[in-house]
DNA sequence: AATAAATGTCAACAAGGCTGACATAAATTT
DNA sequence: AAATTTATGTCAGCCTTGTTGACATTTATT
């Protein structure tokens, strides 16, 4: 058993994430507004629906999270042009700036990371990622642009 | 801003701790009882504080899934010998059982996204895990003997 | 005109974090 | 020997963020 995979994956999720704890923290907020916040910016005009995907959890959990940052003013909705059903979501200039603040910390972490692997380091990182993923959600990896470097 | 390193390593540990989430829902456990299982099966012995560190938690709240495991016979506490005040932590035959039985899946996902890398991929990967922990946890990785293909 | 889809909302519940306060036994320090 | 510290446990209550179920609204599709 890859033992010693799961244990480290365990610790550096760990402390990844705790990097915006605290800065969330004073903003009244949680890691669930902070997984809003990053895909708003990552991919300004996505659909409901697209995050409820991304997120696998329900509508009525997604709901309380975005009405508080609608309320706060860091996400607006706007309807959607070809199909006026949708609330397509984008991050404000304050909830750019928020994303910015809480993603500081992480982005110099993972460089600082990085940087201490060999030349092909991130790629073979990025593909071991992208391989623990559901087959299935691969393709949305690649609508997200999220494969562009493989 | 490495965003797609934020983002691939939120889809890969969102799937990876889905694995055991089905299997782990019909003992009445959830992700809390699979991590403390997790390091009683890899150090057996292990001290409550020990465990606190590791999983960045309160004791109040370990104490609540550390119960629920040692009434369902999963988990066994021994008075240590050098230090009489410490509950020592061991997985009984049906805990190891169990935490098999939950690994099954993330074992051959995690074997599949390695395979698929190349020869130094699991290194660089591991590495990698090792630079996002805080520093000052290393030596915790050491001690667990979870740094020792690197 | 009927149905389906995208979204929102109300209500209630559970898991698993948290804090604060206090208790006990064993080790360590004075 | 006494005082203090350490390792652990426990009670009580709170918060975030997940869940289910039911129902409403607007817009698209059939």
């Amino acid at each position: 058993m890859p033992l010693d995979v799961m244990g480290l994956f365990f610790f550096a999720y760990r402390d990844f994430v705790g990097d915006a704890d605290a800065l969330l923290e004073r903003q009244g907020f949680g890691r669930a507004h902070h997984r809003v916040l990053y895909f708003v910016n990552l991919r300004p005009g996505m659909p409901v629906a697209d995050l409820l995907d991304i997120l696998k959890i329900t509508k009525q959990s997604l709901a309380r999270v975005l009405r508080q940052l609608v309320d706060h003013g860091y996400v607006e909705q706007k309807t959607g042009e070809t199909d006026r059903r949708q609330r397509l979501l984008y991050a404000t200039e304050k909830g750019r700036g928020l994303f910015e603040t809480l993603s500081a910390t992480q982005t110099s972490r993972i460089e600082a990371a990085i940087a201490a692997l060999p030349p092909e380091g991130k790629r073979t990182v990025l593909r071991f990622f992208v391989g623990m993923v559901e087959p299935e959600d691969r393709g949305l990896l690649d609508r997200l642009k999220l494969t562009e470097e493989l």
